[in-house]
DNA sequence: CGATTGACGACTGTCGACAGTTTTACAAAC
DNA sequence: GTTTGTAAAACTGTCGACAGTCGTCAATCG
């Protein structure tokens, strides 16, 4: 989407506030453009958007809840932080999820869920190659997503997102450095072999392989 | 726990309008105030309340967030009406936080967790006793909070805590039809024993048949 | 020179009001 | 009796304003 802060002038206004505003918070966050601890002013959001503060509050509170930003009570809001200790808990929180997921995607594999991953794994290689990190993540977790998706529990899914929404806090951060990208397609075909066999133990294997990788990967980033 | 460092007593003035409509609405919601599906009016709400819309607004995107209300633009907020696969899917959820967290408590089981399990269960005990259904279930709650806290994952906590509320949508079908008290007490007792072997399958097959019971209870309560 | 205190400024929590939209009520037509 | 069209009522989304509170910083005191 928009990716440099609009001036506010002539914006487009088919969306509810509350999500523009939320948006706005959340690629400026993930951009940096308000760094971890940051104090975030209602006011002066709301000046710089022209907007009143009961939408930047909304939003705030939103991403509150998505656990991209934190209150204090009379304090105001301020861009989250994570710790290496949080960090690890997040991935072993994805872990616990995406385990449970391929069990449960493996009772069920369709064709139809076969085709759409294989599909994301080509657009993920893809993504890969054009060099453009943020893009790679996201289509990354798209494709765990679709995974999750496919295992048939949508409370689990909604849990995944929610974890996904920390993941991006410190995406600048893995972007940052480059993993070799034929590991990455690799990686993802184990993950697709894995449910193919029907084998549960073969499919733990690989997950808690994919994951493990994943969380070296970003918690030695971010630990520096 | 370390979270909720509650002073006793009589504390000071919850200065929180927000958290205070926030609980008034968990009460009535669980209390079944307001029925499953029902349409929440802001401006009533005020004015039953005596305080403003903004509050109450808040709240009830806090509670939407819990998965207690659902919104609807230009609509506004409604009780959120759980079937039967939504229920399948939060207990399914559940089983997948509550065999992480015990595989991740067994691994690092110390006597101060066991201690402290040890006396939740005897709450749990008095608490059947009472024939309190309500405080029964969040008893038996709390001891599976605990259990989630000794494993050593804030955000597996906090994703179970967000699962909890949910559950609780539908406390008051459960207190109605009622389990009996030797078999609550020795299914947690069970529990602690698989902690106490350090044995990893023990655990998941305690865990798995625990959870097993409490969602066939629960699903067969609501699917009536 | 360091600690304390008091005023100033900025900000959040809360409020009432307005505009546009959705729902409802009602009447007219078939 | 059912359907359709219209108008009123109610509601949400958004706004600007006010009051109480917290942090800052300078002036004062030891």
């Amino acid at each position: 989407m928009a990716s440099s802060p609009v001036a506010p002038g002539g914006f487009i206004q088919q969306q509810n506030l509350v999500e523009q505003v939320a948006d706005y918070l959340t690629q400026a966050i993930i951009q940096q453009h308000f760094l971890p601890g940051e104090r975030l002013s209602e006011v002066q959001l709301s000046r710089d958007l022209g907007v009143s503060r009961a939408p930047v509050r909304e939003a705030a509170r939103l991403l509150e809840s998505r656990g991209l930003l934190i209150s204090k009570p009379r304090r105001g809001f301020f861009v989250r932080a994570l710790n290496a200790v949080e960090l690890e808990d997040v991935f072993d929180l994805r872990l616990c999820l995406e385990r449970h997921a391929i069990q449960r995607l493996s009772e069920r594999y369709s064709s139809d869920a076969e085709r759409a991953l294989k599909q994301q794994v080509e657009v993920l290689c893809e993504a890969t190659a054009s060099n453009d990190g943020t893009r790679r993540i996201e289509e990354d977790l798209q494709f765990h997503r679709l995974m999750i998706h496919y295992a048939g529990n949508e409370r689990l899914l909604r849990a995944f997102d929610g974890l996904t929404h920390e993941l991006r806090l410190c995406i600048t951060l893995i972007t940052k450095t480059h993993e070799a990208p034929d590991t990455i397609a690799t990686s993802h075909f184990k993950l697709l072999d894995a449910l193919g066999s029907g084998s549960s133990e073969a499919c733990r294997e690989a997950i808690d392989y994919h994951i493990g990788v994943a969380r070296d990967f970003v918690v030695s980033s971010v630990g520096e």
